[in-house]
DNA sequence: TAGCGTAAGATTGGATCCAATCAACGGATG
DNA sequence: CATCCGTTGATTGGATCCAATCTTACGCTA
């Protein structure tokens, strides 16, 4: 409590959630504040302040800082300590590289074994971003369709590489909302990926995700651009 | 030293590089260990063995066993431990799924920008792989060929998964080096990969890497079904 | 005898303490 | 006045200890 207006006063642990460990539940806060913007890039972690704010000792908080730093959310420098990785053009379009090349083939696997149970909790999840207006929750709904589309896919390690890239992504996602309205999300293309799949037509779902994420790139870079970062 | 022939006597250090933390040291051990087949899938490996073994208390064990099962190498579970991620032809499946999907986008990236001295580079790689023999070092040449080609890509993220991947496919790798000669290893898909990267012929190139890791996927298929696993 | 509940041991998760390293500051020196 | 160097405080890495949980084995009961 001694610094006013610290970024890691935005650490409200709200997620309802039930955690196994204390390190899981650090994990999960921790990314949760990384992803929707409430800790910004750049900002110093520091074992003693996140353990005292979580109320568990360094420990948890050690693990859960390694198991981020695996997933290029945070950078740790041996007796320097953990920052939250900064966000850049540059990144961004590595992101966008990384999911350019998994999710077109996570698409091409699921698509032919997709089951109507899938295709309609896809459709679902394209009706409830309609009406949600909350940032954070509406990266965590695109996220969810995007998955929602390529459950079918098997290959669990490759889902999970797209997922996190896609959670990864977020931090951009939000400027993205920030410029432009949420029309810009596309729900055009949601709604176009979801007829193709469900028609089987694999080359026309994987043409739309393709220039749907192009054109997200495209607004990202725009939007370093215009702010001369 | 009660047990006369625990998979864990094959971990020796024997790796001439110094490392910065007790914890880097551990995982750089257990890494290699387990890509080169020392530690099967499945083995049990106890925090305490370990840290004993490598002279060290548990916490650098433990934040080791964390770094290795962000990169898949082991299954952790609450309170009940860590163990070596099993093989399988599912599993090498996935991890070709997702190389298949990855590198053709790195090389892409990389052709138009890679130097006289990265080529050269990769060429010394393939002669160095003529005249190598052992398994263990045949697959970390052709792991450094592969990311040699790849190095101009920029996209420091699109690299470092692509070089996890590569790496966790030398576990396998070992079983194809094993069952044929290390001749099945294409070195004519290296040449020709090489020349047509000199040659700045994206399309040419991308086409040899794809049909090369195909041949791969299928001669591993064909190992796990021979093998009935 | 099969099944369930309980108790003991083993193993991991978490807390606390000590050591090693880094950054910042201040004084001496050219 | 700038630079180098030693000292001090802050912070992380590592070791040790305690608590929580899981597994296994044993005994009781139906």
């Amino acid at each position: 409590m001694a610094d006013p207006a610290s970024p890691l006063d935005a650490l409200a642990p709200a997620l309802e959630g039930r955690w196994r460990t204390a390190t899981e539940f650090v994990e999960a806060v921790l990314k949760a504040a990384i992803l929707d913007g409430s800790l910004p890039g750049g900002t110093p972690l520091r074992q003693e302040e996140l353990a005292e704010r979580f109320g568990v000792s360094r420990m948890p908080v050690r693990e859960a800082l390694r198991q981020l730093e695996a997933q290029a959310l945070v950078d740790m420098v041996p007796h320097r300590g953990a920052v939250v990785t900064e966000i850049s053009a540059a990144d961004a379009a590595d992101t966008y590289a990384i999911r350019r090349a998994l999710e077109p083939a996570a698409l091409r696997l699921s698509i032919p074994r997709l089951t109507p149970a899938q295709l309609g909790a896809a459709e679902a999840l394209i009706l409830a971003m309609d009406s949600e207006t909350e940032a954070g929750r509406m990266g965590l709904l695109n996220r969810r369709f995007h998955m929602a589309l390529y459950a079918a896919a098997g290959h669990p390690r490759l889902l999970a590489l797209t997922e996190a890239q896609l959670a990864a992504f977020d931090r951009y996602l939000r400027f993205h909302l920030a410029a432009h309205g949420r029309e810009h999300l596309s729900q055009q293309d949601h709604r176009a990926m979801l007829a193709a799949a469900r028609a089987q037509d694999i080359p026309g779902a994987v043409a739309v995700l393709e220039a749907h994420l192009d054109r997200a790139a495209e607004a990202i870079a725009r939007f370093f651009a215009a702010r001369g970062g």
